[in-house]
DNA sequence: TAGAGCCTGGACAACGTTGTCAGGTGGTTG
DNA sequence: CAACCACCTGACAACGTTGTCCAGGCTCTA
């Protein structure tokens, strides 16, 4: 009868190893085959000093023979920092993401670190969600493209010392790093164009107005107008989903009517993808420039606003890794030029206007 | 004199709770806070049951006044369960890439996990140390699309319990789930579409000869040529980098030259859109026929063989989740059809071509 | 040859959580 | 009134790693 001095509260058999990680072997395994102490098994691992080549030798192949590999959970429980930061965004699957996720990867990459994203859908519970998820694996720091408007939910992580940076829209109701295109000013160069080569009644199509991106946009498209001494009618503005079906019948309505449009803003390359669609069906020719630069737009002859999508990741994990890094000082905040560049549907005159004077600016 | 009896080997003053985390309270400080066991905390943080109303409402508070979120870092020690799942691609900037990732990322949703992901940007030992580095961190299951060729190093990881699914490519030298896209038979399709109309001197350009995908579809080239008892010259083959650079001058070649091609088959979606804009400057009509659908081809007129890249993603995590919730069998590869588009490009035929008396056949 | 110093290796606790078990309380039943 | 039961709560160990400290062996010097 062994076993008869155990402690008052005695676990139940412990569970075998076969119930975990599908029985992984451990530094205790890897010690006990190589015939040497945990701690030293710790140290040819993280390739500190202090071991003899011999003894490093017969380590390295207890770990290949038993396929050993440290478990980085536990490592991490114990250092305290994850060597991992979250990305919060719209929607892996957008063309404007994609590059700004790979950008964030490669700062992350360069510092050691690993990338976990998630997609919000545009939905601000969703974005919570994620984020907070995120915060309880410790991740070291989170870059978020907000769908919510009030991000007063990271508060206490903010303070527990996860660094937080916002990309390509501000963070609601609390100070912190942000890093955007300028929108307002795309927008407004965009228009300009367009009145530079004789338009007066211009569309704006955009996305949904809880969008802080959105809003400027349209903010851009109403200064450029008024700079110009245009009124602008309540018809040629239009915001909202940016469903095909919806950004189509925009365009429409728009075309149609006593007073229609010569020239579309297009709000987003979702946005721009369907107004060229819905234009090409026209007899009309009428002129376009998109805010995004998207794939493909050189051939179709589409003016755009060119973001830097990667630029906007890059400078964002930038700024991330500087926090981490351990500086600290005031929220900074970052906006990055924007680009027009005519490729001729943005050069399109009205019907019946004459060719004009000036040239017109191009940024 | 206090501390006499220390035990033998006393570590070093205990680092302040400041070093860790930025000081995050613990379950043990919010039982503190509370007034009850941290055992009891744990219970309601997780809704087990067995918790008396009053009795959590005064833990709840505690958790709210702290801003405790529970470290999951040491819950996966505890449990054994990541609830996370890593993905290696090649670029996350690819416009392919993107859809397949969300895809993946949807699943995992659905089944509470979350995604890493990573680029190995086609070079086999950044595959592997992103794969290796995504095992340390015990995910629960491991989604590939392979850069390198020989798969083995996956072993131990698999053997240990890590589930693994390669997608678009298959494995090598080892025995694993695989979901592709049935590159040979829609690059047959495709050639096939443009002898049915007329076409004798077709080229093919395609990505690097040790990329699966591009030989499998320089496979479906030949063997359609074959079939139409064409024989086929060597300079209408190129393989290599899909830089814009190489293609282009591909392209050039295969036009230029005593026996120049009446049209090209693109071996990708990054080849398609150089192929197009280099034949864009070209006074001749070239026929093309693009493996990949490509954003806005449809304005563009681009005929393709479409794969779909969410269907891709969605399936390869499908069976993922499958092999976690405990099936076990044979390997399962799974091949996933491609669609002819026909959108003009590929519908143009050979100079002094006749209409052909058939109709081409279209998948 | 003895003493000092260096180098290597190992024992132990701690990270924050969860599973197991035992103790306590209050109510119901025989 | 005693015995029982159901329910709630908490003590403890364990997950696999790393930081700290000590022990022992070795080398080098006086």
């Amino acid at each position: 009868m062994a076993n008869t001095d155990r402690s008052p509260h005695t676990p139940g058999r412990p569970r075998g190893r076969e119930a975990r990680y599908g029985n992984r072997p451990t530094m205790k395994d890897v010690a006990a085959r190589a015939g040497v102490g945990l701690k030293t098994v710790s140290r040819v691992v993280n390739s500190e000093p202090g071991v003899t080549p011999d003894t490093e030798r017969r380590v390295q192949e207890a770990i290949e023979s038993l396929g050993f590999r440290r478990n980085d959970s536990a490592r991490v429980l114990r250092k305290g920092r994850t060597a991992s930061i979250g990305l919060v965004l719209e929607d892996l699957a957008d063309p404007f993401y994609g590059p700004l996720s790979r950008a964030v990867e490669e700062v992350a990459r360069a510092h050691g670190a690993l990338l976990i994203n998630g997609s919000s859908a545009e939905d601000p519970d969703r974005e919570q969600e994620l984020a907070l998820a995120l915060c309880a694996r410790r991740v070291d720091g989170l870059i978020v493209i907000p769908a919510g408007h009030d991000h007063r939910y990271l508060e206490p992580e903010i303070k527990a010392g996860v660094a937080t940076v916002f990309v390509d829209r501000p963070a609601g109701r609390i100070d912190a790093d942000t890093v955007l295109s300028d929108s307002f000013g795309g927008a407004r160069a965009g228009v300009a164009h367009l009145i530079a080569h004789g338009h007066r009644r211009i569309g704006f199509i955009g996305d949904q107005p809880r969008i802080h991106t959105a809003v400027e946009r349209l903010r851009g498209y109403r200064t450029a107008m008024r700079d110009a001494g245009l009124t602008v009618s309540d018809d040629w503005i239009s915001l909202g989903s940016t469903a095909p079906e919806r950004v189509r019948s925009a365009v429409e309505g728009m075309l149609s009517g006593p007073e229609p449009v010569t020239a579309l803003f297009a709000g987003n390359n979702r946005v721009t993808v369907t107004a060229v669609r819905a234009l090409a069906g026209s007899e009309r020719r009428t002129a376009l420039v998109g805010f995004d630069d998207i794939e493909l737009a050189d051939l179709l002859g589409i003016t755009v606003i060119a973001q830097d999508a990667a630029a906007l990741g890059r400078t964002a994990a930038e700024q991330l890794f500087r926090r981490l890094d351990g500086a600290n000082g005031e929220p900074v905040r970052v906006a990055l030029e924007t680009v027009l560049i005519p490729r001729g549907s943005g050069e399109i005159r009205p019907p019946g206007g004459r060719p004009d004077p000036v040239t017109p600016p191009v940024r």
